[in-house]
DNA sequence: GTGAAACATGAACCGGGTTTCAACTCGGGA
DNA sequence: TCCCGAGTTGAAACCCGGTTCATGTTTCAC
């Protein structure tokens, strides 16, 4: 249950007015986080408990409350930081591709390497459809808008036929998430490469004979 | 939350050994089912009670456990209902279909179709990834497997062009899921048609220019 | 060095929901 | 008509985990 630190440093995630103000503060909210990630996932939302968290992140049960107002609330942080964890590492990867097809196919490559590696995000993100609605509408709102600009763009360099719309972006994103589901999550039985390969091929010719 | 009874006749779904034996059990059992379906849908499974089942149901909360051993059992049978609602109501218009592509068509309209009778699905499918990730699992494998299969069946008639693999049956699944979500259940900003014919189009020529 | 603010502790409180159970009613076969 | 198993009832036992809080400890600016 390996954690990264975001690349871009963003103030730590506690609830309103509960930010830490000493070193000392930052180190247990980090812990309390890193737990949280381990223990939700683990068991899902209504199986963890804050009293396992804090076990995990080697706190007393009362320190908790110092930093998140709530169950909740610290759901709601994990969610937000998960889906900022996934842009970051998706992003220079596609960026750097030389045409439109080929950052898909970068993006999805490098979406199902971070899902090998953080196993725990669909547990989290999933789960936030019931937790946390607003941060799952979010999180794939701006995603498959992400998509959709990259569309855009790609038709502008002419690497990509017209009328192309939200729909092919939700198609996209919808591949993505199950791709990184199954070869990800499930079993990784295929070479990640493979599948994105498969996938580029599929975006780029179609599936007719 | 009109619900459909199920094309097949399958017993209904209780817990082993409390199968009603008259038609009075029956009627209560297909009261509770339905009511669990509109608790359930409404305010997912934890914030969802099991007194709200049989108020919903206008039956005594002990009448509940004459059907099934606890929440999580009628959680579990109203999972595998659904998948099977989903598998019959596709099927048909599938099976009609003149080629591959429009069998792909046909089902991505129908499962659309399906999803703005029945909002419900979403979060009782998607929540069972945490209460119940067998039942979970079998859903979403076999689906995948039902399109793997067409894609084959496709490819001897001579619709598809050959090396058509799981990783093609999982993205199509994905792409639809993900359809669903967002044109189905979120908004219905665009007819279903136009969607399915999109999504045909893309499978038929790619995106490439 | 000192004091005040930040932080840490964990027992106890508390509410809510699942499950049990013993008493009761219903309905259909003989 | 009578009988008995199937079905119904809802109060209460039971369980469990989120949250609070009074007390003790650490940090750090001055």
């Amino acid at each position: 249950m390996a954690r990264t630190q975001a690349l871009t440093d963003r103030p730590l995630p506690a609830s309103d007015g509960k930010a830490p103000r000493t070193d000392r503060g930052r180190r247990t909210l980090r812990a309390i986080l890193d737990a949280a990630a381990g223990e939700f996932g683990e068991r899902g939302f209504h199986d963890a408990s804050v009293s396992g968290i804090t076990r995990r992140a080697g706190v007393a049960l009362g320190s908790f409350y110092t930093y998140f107002d709530s169950k909740d609330a610290v759901f709601r942080a994990l969610v937000r930081d998960m889906s900022d964890q996934v842009r970051d590492h998706v992003g220079p990867a596609v960026r750097a591709a030389p045409d439109a097809i080929a950052a898909e196919r970068a993006g999805l490559e490098q979406f199902i390497g971070f899902v090998r590696e953080h196993q725990e995000i669909y547990r989290i993100i999933d789960e936030a459809e019931f937790v946390d609605p607003e941060s799952f509408r979010l999180h794939y709102a701006t995603t498959a808008d992400r998509i959709a600009q990259r569309l855009q763009a790609g038709i502008e360099r002419g690497d990509l036929r017209p009328g192309l719309s939200d729909v092919h972006a939700w198609a996209i994103m919808g591949m993505n998430v199950f791709l990184g589901l199954r070869y990800g999550v499930w079993a990784d039985d295929r070479p990640v490469g493979e599948v994105a390969d498969t996938v580029a091929d599929m975006l780029r010719r179609g599936l007719a004979r």
